[in-house]
RNA sequence: GACUCCGUAGCUCAGUUGGAUAGAGCGCAGGAUUCCUAAUCCUGAGGCCGGUGGUUCAAAUCCACCCGGAGUCGCCA
């Protein structure tokens, strides 16, 4: 069953239709004002389009032939214009106390299941060997919620990690650990098979090698060199340091195992980039094939646009050409790169899953990268370019505006990042004195779930796009628009549910008569709309501001219309109950779509 | 230099297809608790929506130019 809102919207459309104007002028919206819970700005919109038919129609009269159209609907109290023109619409008591029983008797809760893709979400991007920092965070928090925002709407969704396995790193690493243990059997170019199936290294091991070898090779062509031929040399295949890569994929995916389950990221598929290495010879010949690559200076690409590559061809500079600039899939040093492995990933993809649709949750400052490849892929005809989608976002900084890092000036450990909320919402337990009846496990573990929200609510309400600022003391403020908030009207619930349980009251029939209950009744009625449009857009945080809103209204309501008091009647009890008992489905599941979990008590 | 994103209250940010008096949170001023968790609720003050011009009955929103910030611009990933 629609909401109540697409009910109207549905009724003024057809109304102004009737009347010779187009539908998609007359659509209801909350309202603005505040007057009543809905408008419909149709009758200005109409009003011009008979201006241009050489009538002229005072849009208030406009507004009110519409109003004799949609009197007597069975879900409208009242209308009246306001200003201009607008149709203030009011819906009524028993059409409100009716949608309350319907959401609650939805187990979707208003959630629209659209028919079924197969969808894959490529977000997380650790990479092997480097621990997790701050840089993953928004990748793997955005990339989660998307992922479940598809799910719930009924598609079949994989959530792929795709680590960064596969480049350069590999041969500073492999060159590195050479230069510290050149004995090991992995660099004898004459050993095939063999090897020891203990990993030589554990994962602080490589966190200490790559710096070391980045550092290194910055200003040391011949190091560098080392590291390019090391990386040649694996991706030709070479047995030792392909023994080698293994045991560094294996300790990595170890440690980000835990460290995505403690930011709770799952993810179905643990595939990297050298999963698809094997794939790229064929995928060249077939590239070759179509006639859509192009030798240049002992590499090979795919140039994508001729502007670009007339100025290349009139011998510009690289940094001075206009547009697009091609895609490399071989380097003139004949390595594989970043490009072409994700065109391989895409390969395999179709292969494996065939997907319906993949999206990217990968930074914006990449948006160059993936227009490239995603114009390649459907150049070669694998996939339309409305199957590709890549939702970038902004990056966390620091109060100074720029990318966040430690007061040392170095790249904050996600660890640590969640050491400090944990810290601080421990801290805020202990200012305000609540939970100190709880044993210390209980306590820790409410601690953990209230910085995790704060962080994580915090990140996801900014709009994707915006480089928000990192800001500890706000994030774990309790007040506001913050997770913690959130989590306190969840447990605000439980604790009712619980109480009139041990009293043995029931729910029963909803009945939003005071306004604080009606008005709570419309923002839950608003979740299906705001998770298909949070879903489209690839915009968690207009599902955050629905969830806020959810807990703003049941506050107020919780204020205003007491439940378990002696002087409740037991029909207006049991309505409250059950309007309590929906709210907490829903904040529960639109939380669990963002990745937050609330603790039983707090 | 070219392209992309951004500029909205003191601060941090929303603003769907152009619509009434531009919203939220924090902060600030005032108020509410014999009663289910006050980490709450209610009321208020606070804005030339970066600037200028244009389109429109109507512009934070669309177009052009300018100012300011961030980012990207083939062989790192």
């Amino acid at each position: 069953m629609p909401s109540i809102l697409d009910t109207l919207d549905a009724a003024c459309r057809e109304a102004f239709t009737a009347m010779g104007y187009p539908a998609q002028i007359a659509g209801v919206q909350e309202s603005t004002r505040g007057d009543a819970p809905f408008q419909c700005n149709g009758a200005m919109g109409a009003a011009g389009i008979a201006k241009k038919r050489g009538e002229k129609l005072n849009p208030r009269d406009i507004a009110a032939q519409a109003i004799e159209a949609l009197q007597g609907h069975p879900l409208i109290e009242k209308l009246d214009i306001g200003g201009p023109g607008f149709i203030n619409i009011y819906p009524s008591q028993e059409a409100i106390s009716a949608r309350a029983a319907e959401l609650s008797a939805d187990e979707k809760l208003g959630i629209v299941q659209k028919t079924p893709l197969s969808i894959i979400v490529d977000y997380g991007g650790a990479n092997v060997a480097k621990p997790m920092h701050v840089g993953h965070l928004r990748s793997a928090v955005i990339g989660e919620a998307i992922k479940r925002l598809f799910r719930v709407q009924g598609h079949k969704v994989i959530g792929d990690v795709h680590m960064g396995d596969w480049g350069l790193q590999m041969g500073h690493l492999i060159s590195e650990l050479e230069t510290e243990q050149p004995s090991l059997p992995y660099f004898d170019a004459d050993k095939t098979e063999g090897y020891p199936t203990e990993s030589p290294v554990t994962m602080d091991d490589l966190a200490r090698l790559y710096p070391q070898a980045s550092n290194a090779a910055k200003d040391n062509d011949a190091r560098m060199e080392r590291s390019r031929v090391a990386t040649a040399e694996l991706q030709a295949g070479r047995a030792g340091y392909m023994a080698l890569l293994g045991h560094f994929i294996e300790v990595s995916v170890a440690a980000l195992k835990l460290g995505y389950g403690n930011l709770g990221v799952e993810f179905d598929l643990w595939k990297g980039e050298a999963c698809v290495d094997h794939l790229i010879p064929a995928m060249i010949e077939e590239l070759k094939a179509k006639g859509i690559t192009e030798d240049v200076d002992g590499g090979l690409m795919i140039p994508l646009d001729p502007v670009y590559e007339a100025q290349r061809k009139e011998g510009v500079p690289s940094g001075k050409r206009k547009g697009t600039p091609p895609v490399m899939l071989i380097s003139s040093a004949g390595a594989v790169l970043y490009h072409t492995t994700d065109l391989a990933t895409l390969v395999d993809r179709k292969a494996e899953n065939n997907p319906d649709l993949i999206a990217y949750v990968v930074d914006q400052r990449q948006a160059l990268h993936f227009e490239q490849v995603f114009h390649a892929a459907v150049k070669a005809d694998w996939y339309k370019a409305e199957q590709l989608y890549h939702a970038g976002f902004g990056t966390m900084n620091g109060k100074d505006g720029k990318p966040f890092k430690t007061r040392e000036g170095g790249v904050l450990r996600l660890e640590d990042l969640l050491e400090i909320m944990n810290e601080a919402a421990t801290r805020r337990l202990d200012e305000s004195g609540i939970g100190t009846n709880f044993d210390a496990a209980e306590r820790g573990e409410i601690a953990r779930k209230i910085g995790l929200a704060a962080l994580k609510f915090a990140d996801l309400q900014n709009q994707r796009l915006t480089n928000y600022i990192f800001d500890p003391e706000r994030f774990t403020a309790f007040e506001g628009k913050t997770g913690p908030y959130l989590l306190y009207a969840v447990v605000r619930i439980k604790s009712i549910l619980r109480k009139a349980e041990t009293q043995g009251a029931k729910a029963g029939a909803i009945k939003a008569v005071e306004p604080a209950e009606q008005q709570l009744v419309l923002a839950l009625d608003a979740f299906g709309r705001s998770v298909a449009t949070s879903a489209e857009k690839y915009a968690p945080h207009i599902l955050c501001e629905h969830i806020y809103r959810v807990a703003q209204a049941f506050s107020r309501f919780y204020t205003e219309c007491p439940i378990l008091v002696d002087d409740t009647p037991e029909d207006v009890r049991a309505s409250r109950l059950a309007l309590a008992g929906l709210t907490l489905r829903q904040l529960e599941e639109g939380l669990n779509i963002l990745g937050i979990e609330a603790p039983e008590r707090m």
